[in-house]
DNA sequence: CGTTTCGATCGAATCGATTCGATGCTACCC
DNA sequence: GGGTAGCATCGAATCGATTCGATCGAAACG
C-alpha cells in the first residue's frame, strides 16, 4: 500500500532503486537513455513507495516551464455565450493538449500576473485594453492576440473582418438595398473594422445600437428600434445570434423575413432554433484556433512567429431577399 | 528602460536595493514587515532593473502551491454549449479568483496529471470514470465531484435529482398523464437518479434515446420518436434545451404545445428563443457553484469539507397542461 | 543606568527536480 | 593489443524564491 507518508520525493525513489537521483530522473523523462533493466528497477521502486511521478513545480521551476498557456476571455458567462467561441476554443485547446500544455481561464484583473503561465492568448474580449498586458510584457510572457488591436511584441491572428462585411453589403446592395442599419458589438477593433467595411457600401448605414452576442440582448434592442419604424429594408448584425435576435423580434411585429426584412449576421455558426438559414459571413473558427494555438506554441519554441490573417466567404441564405 | 537582460532575479533586486535577499522577499511578499523606507527602496530597485516581482514557478516551488485549480470538462464544445454550465463556471472562477486561484481547463486524458494543480473539479461530466482520477488521488490531489458518482477520498457537490425528477413527475400525474416517454443524457449518476425519481411515479416511462443537452440532437431524437407515433402524452427531458429541442420538433410536426404534448425540462435556464416558459427543475447553478469552489478551497486548505447537497424546485410554466 | 522587549534585518537551509560535464566500462576496429 | 567510440551512470551545480532562527539596535521599563 502506498504508505500515508507524503513527500516522497524522486531522491527516496533513487535510495531505494539503488541508482542515483540523476538516473532516477533521466528513468523517469527519458531525456537521456537509460538501460532497461534499471528503468525498471526505478519504476518498482516507485510504485512501492507509492511515488506519482516528478513534482511539477518542482519540474517547472527547473526546466523554466509551466506547461500552462493563459487565455484572457473577460467574464466567462459573456464569452463562451457565444456559440462561435467554442469550436475556436475547441481547436486551441486540443492542439496545445498534443503538445501537453493546458489552458488556463484568465479574467481581466491582474491578478493573474501572478499565476504560472508561458504564453497568454487575448481572444473573445473585444476590448481595446486589458490591465494584464504591460505585466506580462514585462515577465517575458508572449502574447498571442486574437481579433484585437496592435499592441507592440505580441503576435496576431485575425480574420478579415471589412472585407467579409464589405462582401455581405454588397450583396445587400445588389439587391436592392438602399437604407440598412447595423447591430453592433462593443467598440473594439474587430467591430471598427466591420464597420467600415459596411459603410464601404453603405456610408450612411444607420447604427441601431451595441450589444453582446446574445439573444436577449439583440431581441431587447431590434424591439425599440422596430417600434420607431425606422424605414430600412435591412439589419447587418455582427453575429449569427445577433441576427437571430433580430429576425425573432421582427417576426413578433408581423415583419417576413426576408420579405420585409432582410437580416443578416457574422460568423456562420449554426442556428438549429431558426427554421431558416442566415445569410452571414463564415469565419474558420477552427483554424483561428488552430492558428492561434500554433502561433503560441511557436513564440514559446522561442521563434519567430508571422501574424495571421484568415479569409471569409459570404454564404447567402435564407434572410436575404429584394428590397 | 527595462534593459534587454532577462534573468533579473530577486537577488539582483536585493543587491541594487543594498539589501539582502530576505529582506528584499519580505518587501515584495509583506509576510512579515519591514520599514517603509526600505520597502521603498526595494520596488524602486525594482522597477529600475525591469523586475516584474517574484518569479511565480520558483514561489510555487517553495510554498507547495501552484495557485492553479483544475476543472475537468471533458471536452470542451459540449460542456460548455450547454447554458446550463456558465452560470456555475462563473460562479466557481468568481470565488476562486477572489482567492487568486486559477481555473485551468483539463480534458479527459491523463496529460493533464503532469500539470501544476492544486485542486481538481470533476463536472459537467455526466461520466462515470475518469482516468486521471487515480493520478490526482496518488499525487494527493484534492478532488471535488459535481454531480458524480462516489469515489473515495472526493469530496461532492450535488443536488436532489431524484427528488425533482419526482416532483416533476408528480405534477404531469396530477395533470392526467399515464404514458409519458423521457429522453436521457448520457449514462451516469445524475441521470440514474433522475430516471429513479421518474420512474417513482411512471414505472414504465419509455425512454427515447439518449443525447447530449444539444438542441439539435435533441430535435433529431424527437424527430424519430414522433414520427412512430408513440402514443405518449408527455415527453420528460433532462434538460431545458433538450426541452426546447423537442418543443420546436413537436411543433414542426403540426402538434401543439402543451395542448397535445406537454414537454418538460430539467435545469431553469432561460430559453429566451423559445415563446412559451418550460416547465421544469429549476436547479440553483450559481450555488453550485459557489459550494464547489468553497469546498475547493477547503481541502486546499486541508480542512475536512463535508458534502453539499443543494434543493431544487418545480417550477411550472406554460409547456405542460391536461393529457 | 542596566535590563528586557520588540521590530527590522540578515544568513543559511530548503523546496524537488533537471542537466552539464566527467567517469568508468564495454565493444569495436585495424 | 592499443586506441577509440559510445553508452550508462554518477556527482554537483542550478533554477529563484520563502522562511526559520539568530542577531543587532533602539525603545521602554523599573
Amino acid at each position: 500500500m502506498p504508505g500515508p507518508t507524503r513527500a516522497t520525493t524522486l531522491a527516496d525513489v533513487a535510495a531505494a532503486a539503488g541508482v542515483s537521483l540523476s538516473t532516477a530522473s533521466l528513468a523517469f523523462s527519458g531525456n537521456k537513455p537509460v538501460s532497461a533493466s534499471t528503468r525498471e528497477r526505478v519504476l518498482a521502486a516507485a510504485a512501492a513507495l507509492g511515488y506519482a511521478g516528478p513534482n511539477p513545480l518542482a519540474s517547472n521551476l527547473r526546466r523554466g516551464r509551466s506547461g500552462v498557456v493563459g487565455i484572457a476571455v473577460g467574464q466567462l458567462s459573456t464569452a463562451f455565450r457565444d456559440p462561435a467561441a467554442l469550436p475556436m476554443l475547441d481547436a486551441i485547446s486540443q492542439v496545445l493538449g498534443a503538445a501537453g500544455l493546458g489552458l488556463l481561464l484568465m479574467g481581466d484583473d491582474d491578478e493573474h500576473a501572478r499565476l504560472p503561465i508561458d504564453a497568454a492568448i487575448y481572444d473573445i474580449c473585444g476590448r481595446d485594453s486589458w490591465a494584464a498586458y504591460d505585466d506580462l510584457v514585462a515577465r517575458d510572457v508572449p502574447v498571442v492576440v486574437v481579433e484585437g488591436p496592435t499592441w507592440p511584441g505580441a503576435t496576431y491572428v485575425d480574420i478579415e473582418h471589412r472585407r467579409g462585411a464589405k462582401a455581405l453589403a454588397k450583396h445587400l446592395h445588389d439587391l436592392g438595398h438602399r437604407r440598412v442599419a447595423t447591430v453592433t458589438l462593443a467598440a473594439s477593433h474587430a467591430q471598427r473594422e466591420r464597420e467600415a467595411g459596411l459603410r464601404d457600401v453603405f456610408p450612411d448605414a444607420h447604427v441601431v445600437g451595441a450589444c453582446a452576442s446574445d439573444l436577449g440582448a439583440a431581441q431587447a434592442l431590434a424591439a425599440d428600434y422596430l417600434a420607431g419604424d425606422p424605414g430600412v429594408s435591412a439589419v447587418v448584425c455582427q453575429s449569427d445570434v445577433q441576427a437571430a435576435g433580430v429576425v425573432l423580434e421582427a417576426r413578433r411585429r408581423g415583419l417576413r423575413v426576408p420579405g420585409d426584412l432582410s437580416v443578416a449576421g457574422f460568423d456562420g455558426v449554426a442556428t438549429p432554433w431558426l427554421d431558416l438559414e442566415l445569410t452571414t459571413v463564415v469565419q474558420p473558427l477552427a483554424d483561428k484556433g488552430r492558428a492561434t494555438a500554433e502561433a503560441v506554441l511557436g513564440r514559446i519554441a522561442g521563434a519567430d512567429v508571422a501574424d495571421v490573417l484568415l479569409p471569409v466567404r459570404l454564404r447567402v441564405g435564407d434572410s436575404t431577399g429584394p428590397a
